[in-house]
Parts: structure tokens; C-alpha cells; sequence
DNA sequence: ACTATCACG
DNA sequence: ACGTACGTGATAGTC
């Protein structure tokens, strides 16, 4: 039996709309119904596999059904203008595949699509209706099937519904179901119904009567008797309503299925839709052929060269140098993998050269050349030499004098415009700054190394590098002059541009790690791991996989019968604040979580680091500057960043890390910068007075908060206090204030507004972070950082509120990201400038770790005390603790 | 590829 | 009424 699908459009797109996080793509069109809708759309395609599948849309002009009476006045909200937008666009795009659509003026969707269904089944055909809302329950039948996808903690459900499904849930066949509606009416479908007749009222008169007309004779007889005085008096608001609810199955469409037949949906046109929108997870859907030809790059360079012969590469360089010269900039681009530089290209002005390393022209000879034009962009009126990705091909010219100077990396410069893109690659750039579909590096090459595409694909190695050089080029112009008017030219030269090679220098130096006290320690978790581990089957009474938590759930909840508080969408939570809790009940919860712990530090710590462990004995871990959306550093292949420290067993670990032969370890942190920087961009008197009086300033807060004398603060003050001083930073709510600190909501509350009482700038300070944030799309930090946020114009509750929360953390965590990454800055050129020996070699957010050597110690400590301490002026102290030790543990 | 969990600031 | 603390990354299990 064939097949049709259909589809209730506005209703999907809305569903969509609201359901999907606001995306936007380099026009600045938004893009998340569209996205969410051909989502749900080919998630059903692939479900239900029809031959046939058509969408209907209103017309905006009001309905026919609602047009006679639109004096009921609505409920619906106009559409949001991000809404609106998109709606000609999903139109467009479901053109371009050959989807049917219909509309027809003065009718709904709902009409249309009953019409067309009602059609579609006389001619035996099954039918499958999408839709977001359970309006269309009416038109169900033995052959159509009502399909309604929700989203039930963030995992689509989808509720189906036949004909036996809408007697299950409301006890009256589909076509009841019209005049239950009528009854009960629908607000937002503009349906009056009878006040006060609610659908349980509704369900069971019709349950008993049948129909509405059946109802309205039997009206003496009705019970409860509230709903007969309401029906009684407002019959012919009744009446109408029956005939609102009901939808015609008999719009006068020319519609021939023929026409709604599913073919050559992937074809070129949509592959530009799809792409201009940037729907990256569909594109893979079509024909190879097509996304090749399709990404065939425009005529946008005048010529890749090969350059075999040392004349022609001399005479390119000379003509580089003269580009410089004369005030110009060079693009260019390095394939650089695993330590081997495959090729080179360079762009000057239209001209894209690639390079491929052999014959004579070889890695020595382009480092050299490289070298000598880096020394040519110093003046105040030569051109730069610009790439991406700087920091990873540093090592070509590491063995050459470079100047740092000379270098641009329009990645750092793409992510200080936006930080919250999910990568800086050469085609999302090109998209985004030249407005230009270029391939990306997995169009061209898949999977395939550089050393593979070396020997079987030349050509394409010369593509890529020509289209790196050549938007590295011409990017940087519009990017450049982005950061000049947004005021962050400054934060890109003095701040992150510097950095690069601050992270690089770290990356190459690594950190020495004691191969055999990391084995041993390695071998004491294996042992006490087998022996919980049958302490927690013998308890159980069988064995079962403990780091499965749905596994683990069976057991404890359904096994042992403990009572389940959370639950997440796969089950039962076994998260460690639920565990916790039962752990004073039952023996075996706190074995399982000693065993989550010691798993935990065994897998990733002991056995993840060893594998990191170089020839050299060190770890030589990434620092990447372009991922966080505070402007943060993250670290990765290892984590450096989170190194246990809170536990006892957990912070043994750090012994491991041990400085080189004739150095120890200078670790310092700065003290509670966050809160400090809270109190100079506040300007609060109170709190600035009492940051510099005191050195606790947990123990601060809670005797100002609590009204006591400093050194009688308790316990339990000091705690709460702490978590208020964090809540504050993270944007405070009190239902997170109450979560952390196991009391109630209006505890919680109490808290925050006696915090707000004591410190009176403090709330109008973060009230305005928000405000500002809301006006200007973006919050700031003192370094003129930004951080867009979308959510904050979300009509999403959850949504709106997050991005409140991070309009108030933003500034904070992002203005000391700011200061550490200066401060490193300083202790790098410091310890440059003096010659010395020792090395910056790791950051953890607000503390640097420097492998010193012994006989430096007193200078470095001196760089360390005075980079940290000045790298920015605030009205309260930037103190700093420091330490040092044979190994990372004892330095902390 | 996605989720749950947990390590750090 | 709605359902949450801010920022990361690695691992193991599940689909």
C-alpha cells in the first residue's frame, strides 16, 4: 500500500523554533526553525519511508474559518520577527528538494492537510500527518495516523496517534473529539467552547451523549450541574464553536498526489541552500558528485604555480618581499602535520603560489626564506605576513631567528569577534569574512593524512594550501577592521597575538613526568580497585558492570529497592549527589562511590596520562586559545587543567609531576582574583575596604553579612558566605544558592538579600551587566573581551535565563582571564629578556606553574611576584600565593 | 555520535 | 509556571 506523509508547517517551524538554540549564519539570517524543521522532516522520512510527502502552510491573511468571527479575539502572539523570517526560506529550500507544498488563501493548514488526507485515504492510500500540536486528533483514522514529536527533557518523544490512542487518552472517537472540543474550546486556536467546562467535563459528556446536538437535547438531564448552567447559557457560542473546531476535509486545492512523488531531493540547488545556511550535518546526504562539483572553488586565485626550480621560487619570494615593502600584506599557508612540512603556498595580491616540498625547493631553503622576510615587516609602513593557525606550524621555523612581529593569526582575531563558534577553520572563515564557499580540509582529503595526500593527491595538497594563503589574505582585512570598530585591535595585539607564542613555548617545553611513580601509583588503585569491587558484588549478590550507570540503577533501585529521587532521561540518576545521600543508609552506595573515585583517578589519570609521556619523559600538552566564550584558555591530549587536588588520594597524583635536574617548582595563584575583580568593577565601597583588610575574604563576607565580629565567624557562616561569594560569580539564583547548599529556596533567598544589603552597588552592579548585555547583544570585559549572547533575546525561559547568568559571569571570569594571560605575557618576555634559563610551563586559570632553575630562583620569583601582581591596576590588591617544591603537590 | 559522570578553575 | 548555578575535557557505556 503506498504512502503519503504530510506535514503541518507553521506548526513544525514554531515546534522548531522554539525547541532549537538561535543559529544564525553569516548573512545573518536565523537559522534554527529552518534547521529544526528539516531535522523532525527527515527524521519521519526516515521512520516512515513514504513514496509521497507534502507541507501545507497558512496563509498569513486571517483564516476562513476564523475570518467571519474575528471578534473572538485572539491568543496567539504575532510571530517573532527571527520566526517570520525563516518562513519564505524553508519554502525555498523544500522547492529546491521537490517537496510539495500547499497554501491557499483563506484556509489553515489544518484544512489543507484534512482535505489532502481524507483524499489520500479514499484512494487507500495510508496516511501519516506531522504535527506539532494535537489539533488535527479529529482527522484520525484506521489508515491516518496523527504523529506529534515533543521534546521531553531535551530528547524528542514522539506521541502517535490512532484512532484507538484518542479514545484511550480522552474516551471519544476522533470525530467526538470535534464536538469535545466545541465544549471544552481552545484558547489557542481562538475556540470559546463553554466557560468553565474543562476537558474532563467535556471528555465525559461526550463519552455519554456522543455528539454535540445529542448533548444539547439531553440539556436538562446534564450533570454536574455547573456545566449545564454554562452550556445552557452560551449555547450559540457553543454551537459556533463546533463549528470552529471542526476542520474541512473539503478545500476546493487542485491537488494531485503525482505531484507530491519524493525525488532527486539532493540535488545541487538545495546543496547551496543547505550549505549558504550552514546545515553542515545534511550536506552529507547528497551525491559525492554533487558536493564535489559544487564546492569547486570560484576562480578567486589567478594561478597555483609548483615551483621546481630555484629561480622561479627566488623570484616569488623577491616579489613577497617587495609585496611588504610596499605596505602590502602576504597570505600564507603551511601543511605541517606530525612534524613535516609537506608544502607552502603564499598569496600576493590575486596570486596563489603553493610550493611543494621537492626537487630543490626544500624545508631548509623555505624556513630561510621565511625568515628573511619576517625581518622586512617591522616598519610602521610594511605589510605583515598572515596565516591561521600560527601556534601549530611554529615549529617549521623554530630552529630560525623569527620576528614575532611579523606574524598575524586571523583565527585569534576571528574568535575575539565571535568566541562562541565552534572552530576557526579556513572554510568557516572564508564563509563568514569573504563570504566565499571554499572546500574544507575533510572535503578534500576525508580522512587522508598530509603524508598520503603527499604521494596520491598533489593537487589537492596545492588547492588547500592556495586556499589557506589565499583567504588568510584577504579575511584579514575584514577582520582587522572589525576589531579596529569594536575596540579590540588592542586586546588582539597586546594580548592575544602575544600569547600565541607564550602557548607555543609552553606546548614545546612540556612538563616532566616520573614514569615509575605514576606506574606505582597506577598499580595501588588496581589493587584497592578488585577488592571493592568484589566487596560490591558480594553485596549485590552478583556482578554486574559498576560503571554502567544502567546497570548500576537496576541494581541499587530496582534490586535493592532504594528510593530514586532523580531521574534523567535514560533512568535512574546515579550521579555522586544522589549517592550520597543514600550512602549513610546503605553500605554498599559508599563502596560504589570509592570505586567511582578510584576508576576515575585509574583511567583517566594514571593510565591516560602515561600515554602521553614523551621520549623526552615530559607531557607536552595543547593549550588552545580559541575554544572557551570567556576567553579562557583550555588545555587538551592530556587535560592539564584538571589535575585532581581536592582529595586526598586524588591529589597524590600530582607528586608525579617533578621539575628537571638542577630546578624545583614556582607555582603561584592569585588569591580569589575573581571576587576581586567583582569588587573593582563594582566599585562597592564596602566590599573594596574589606578585600584590603583582610586576607580571608570568605570569612570577610560572612562577619559583614552576618553581622559578627570577624574572628567569631563560624564555621558553618564561613561556608555559606563562600557560597553566596560564588553564586554571586556564576549569577546568582537562589535555587542555585539552595542546590549547593542543601537548604531551601527561600533560605537561599534570604542569603542573597542580605549579601545585597550589606554591599548596595553589588546588585545594581550585576543588574547592569545584564541590562547592558540585553541593549548591546554581548557582554564586556575591562580588556574590552566580548562574548555574544543570543539566549538573552531567547523567548525561552530557560533559555533567556541563561543568558543572564552568563551576562553576569562573563565579565568576571572572562576580565581574569584577561589579567592571567597578560601576567603570562610578562613572565615570558621577563624571563626572555634576562636570558634566563627557566620556563612558564603551565596555566590553570589563575595560577602558572614556572620549572625553575635553582640557581634563577630568587630573580624568577621576583618575575613571577611582580608579572602577577601588576599585569593590571584595580582598586583592591591582586595577591598572590607562591610556593615552591620538587614536585607539583608540594609547589601548591 | 551521544550521554552520564566527574576531574579542575 | 517554566527549571538552573559559570567555564572546561576525558572516559566508559550505550545506541
Amino acid at each position: 500500500m503506498s504512502k503519503i506523509m504530510l506535514i503541518d508547517g507553521h506548526s513544525i517551524l514554531n515546534r522548531a523554533f522554539y525547541g532549537v538554540p538561535d543559529l544564525t549564519n553569516f548573512e545573518g539570517i536565523h537559522t534554527n526553525a529552518m534547521f529544526g524543521f528539516l531535522n523532525i522532516m527527515f527524521k519521519f522520512l526516515e521512520e516512515e519511508q513514504p513514496e509521497y510527502l507534502t507541507v501545507a502552510f497558512d496563509v498569513s491573511a486571517p483564516t476562513f474559518r476564523h475570518k467571519a468571527y474575528a471578534d473572538y479575539k485572539g491568543t496567539r502572539k504575532p510571530m517573532a520577527d527571527e520566526l517570520s523570517q525563516q518562513v519564505p526560506l524553508i519554502k525555498d529550500i523544500l522547492k529546491a528538494m521537490n517537496i510539495c507544498t500547499v497554501e491557499l488563501e483563506g484556509y489553515e493548514a489544518d484544512d489543507i492537510l484534512g482535505t489532502i488526507a481524507a483524499q489520500c485515504e479514499a484512494k487507500g492510500m495510508d496516511v501519516t500527518i506531522i504535527s506539532g500540536d494535537r489539533d488535527l486528533l479529529q482527522l484520525a483514522k484506521d489508515h491516518v495516523k496523527i504523529r506529534i514529536p515533543k521534546t521531553k527533557n531535551k530528547v524528542t518523544e514522539v506521541e502517535d496517534y490512532l484512532p484507538k490512542d484518542v479514545y484511550e487518552l480522552y474516551g471519544v472517537t476522533p470525530s467526538e473529539f470535534i464536538d469535545m472540543k466545541a465544549l471544552m474550546g481552545d484558547s489557542s486556536d481562538n475556540i470559546p467552547g463553554a466557560p468553565g467546562v474543562g476537558p474532563k467535563t467535556a471528555s465525559a459528556l461526550i463519552a455519554a451523549y456522543h455528539t454535540l446536538d445529542n448533548v444539547i437535547e439531553h440539556i436538562e438531564e446534564l450533570k454536574p450541574p455547573k456545566a449545564k448552567k454554562a452550556i445552557q447559557e452560551h449555547i450559540e457560542q457553543v454551537k459556533l464553536s463546533r463549528f470552529l473546531a471542526e476542520i474541512n476535509t473539503h478545500v476546493p486545492i487542485t491537488y494531485k498526489v503525482d505531484d507530491a512523488v519524493l525525488n532527486d531531493i539532493w540535488n545541487e540547488k538545495a546543496y547551496e541552500l543547505l550549505k549558504r545556511f550552514n546545515f553542515k550535518s545534511l550536506l552529507k546526504n547528497f551525491d559525492k558528485n554533487i558536493a564535489t562539483i559544487k564546492t569547486k572553488e570560484p576562480l578567486f586565485y589567478n594561478h597555483i604555480i609548483h615551483i621546481e626550480n630555484q629561480s622561479m621560487a627566488d623570484d616569488i619570494f623577491k616579489k613577497a618581499k617587495e609585496t611588504i615593502a610596499s605596505n602590502q600584506n602576504v597570505g600564507f599557508y603551511l601543511l605541517y602535520e606530525e612534524g613535516i612540512l609537506y608544502g607552502f603556498s603564499l598569496c600576493l595580491n590575486q596570486d596563489a603560489v603553493y610550493f611543494a616540498l621537492k626537487g630543490i625547493v626544500r624545508e631548509d631553503y623555505i624556513v630561510h626564506q621565511f625568515a628573511k622576510l619576517s625581518t622586512c615587516c617591522l616598519s610602521e609602513t610594511s605589510g605583515k605576513l598572515i596565516t591561521i593557525n600560527l601556534k601549530d606550524v611554529l615549529n617549521v621555523f623554530d630552529k630560525m631567528e623569527i620576528c614575532e612581529e611579523a606574524f598575524v593569526d586571523i583565527g585569534l582575531g576571528a574568535y575575539l569577534i565571535n568566541p562562541n563558534n565552534d572552530g576557526y577553520e579556513v572554510d568557516k572563515l572564508a564563509l563568514d569574512y569573504c563570504h566565499m564557499t571554499v572546500s574544507s580540509r575533510s572535503e578534500i582529503f576525508g580522512k587522508m593524512t598530509f603524508s598520503e595526500a603527499f604521494m596520491i593527491n598533489i593537487d589537492g595538497l596545492a588547492k588547500y594550501g592556495a586556499i589557506g594563503s589565499y583567504i588568510s589574505l584577504f579575511a584579514w582585512d575584514s577582520i582587522k577592521n572589525t576589531l579596529i570598530k569594536e575596540s579590540m585591535y588592542d586586546l588582539f595585539n597586546k594580548i592575544e597575538m602575544p600569547l600565541l607564542y607564550v602557548l607555543f613555548s609552553m606546548e614545546k617545553e612540556g612538563i616532566l613526568v616520573d614514569r615509575i611513580a605514576l606506574k606505582i601509583y597506577g598499580d595501588k588503585l588496581a589493587e584497592r580497585i578488585s577488592v571493592i569491587e568484589n566487596e560490591i558484588y558480594k553485596e549485590a549478590g552478583e556482578e554486574f558492570n559498576i560503571n554502567s550507570p544502567k546497570q548500576l540503577g537496576v541494581i541499587l533501585f530496582e534490586k535493592l529497592n532504594m528510593p530514586h529521587s532523580k531521574k534523567n532521561k535514560s533512568g535512574y540518576s546515579t550521579a555522586a549527589d544522589v549517592l550520597e545521600k543514600l550512602a549513610v543508609d546503605y553500605p554498599i552506595v559508599e563502596k560504589i562511590l570509592e570505586y567511582r573515585q578510584l576508576t576515575k583517578l585509574k583511567s583517566t589519570y594514571a593510565d591516560g596520562l602515561a600515554q602521553y609521556i614523551g621520549s623526552d619523559e615530559r607531557i607536552h600538552g595543547k593549550f588552545n586559545q580559541t575554544i572557551t566564550s570567556t576567553g579562557r584558555i583550555s588545555s587538551t591530549d592530556p587535560n592539564l587543567q584538571n589535575i585532581p587536588i581536592r582529595m586526598e588520594l586524588g591529589k597524590q597524583i600530582r607528586k608525579v609531576f617533578i621539575p628537571k635536574e638542577n630546578c624545583v617548582f614556582l607555582d603561584a595563584d592569585y588569591s580569589q582574583i575573581e571576587l576581586r575583580i567583582l569588587a573593582h568593577m563594582s566599585g562597592d565601597k564596602k566590599l573594596i575596604e574589606a578585600y584590603n583588610m583582610a586576607e580571608d575574604i570568605h570569612r570577610i563576607t560572612a562577619s559583614q553579612v552576618f553581622g559578627v565580629p570577624f574572628e567569631e565567624v563560624t564555621d558553618l557562616q564561613r561556608r555559606n558566605a563562600k557560597a553566596v561569594n560564588f553564586g554571586i560569580i556564576y549569577g546568582i539564583s537562589s535555587f542555585g544558592l539552595s542546590q549547593d547548599l542543601s537548604i531551601s529556596k527561600k533560605e537561599a533567598a534570604e542569603y542573597i538579600e542580605q549579601y545585597f544589603k550589606t554591599y548596595p552597588d553589588i546588585k545594581g552592579f550585576i543588574d547592569s551587566l545584564v541590562e547592558d548585555a540585553k541593549e548591546k547583544g554581548y557582554s564586556l570585559t575591562m580588556f574590552n573581551r566580548r562574548r555574544p549572547i543570543p539566549e538573552l533575546k531567547s523567548s525561552n525561559f530557560v533559555q533567556r535565563s541563561f543568558g543572564e547568568r552568563v551576562a553576569m559571569n562573563s565579565p568576571i571570569q572572562g576580565t581574569a582571564a584577561d589579567i592571567i594571560k597578560l601576567a603570562m605575557i610578562n613572565v615570558y618576555s621577563a624571563l626572555k629578556e634576562h636570558h634566563l634559563k627557566s620556563r612558564l610551563i603551565l596555566q590553570v586559570h589563575d595560577e602558572l606553574l614556572v620549572e625553575t632553575y635553582i640557581d634563577e630562583l630568587n630573580e624568577v620569583q621576583g618575575i613571577i611576584q611582580e608579572a602577577m601582581e601588576n599585569a593590571a591596576h584595580l582598586n583592591v590588591l591582586l595577591e598572590i600565593d607562591m610556593k615552591q617544591g620538587k614536585n607539583w603537590l608540594e609547589a601548591h
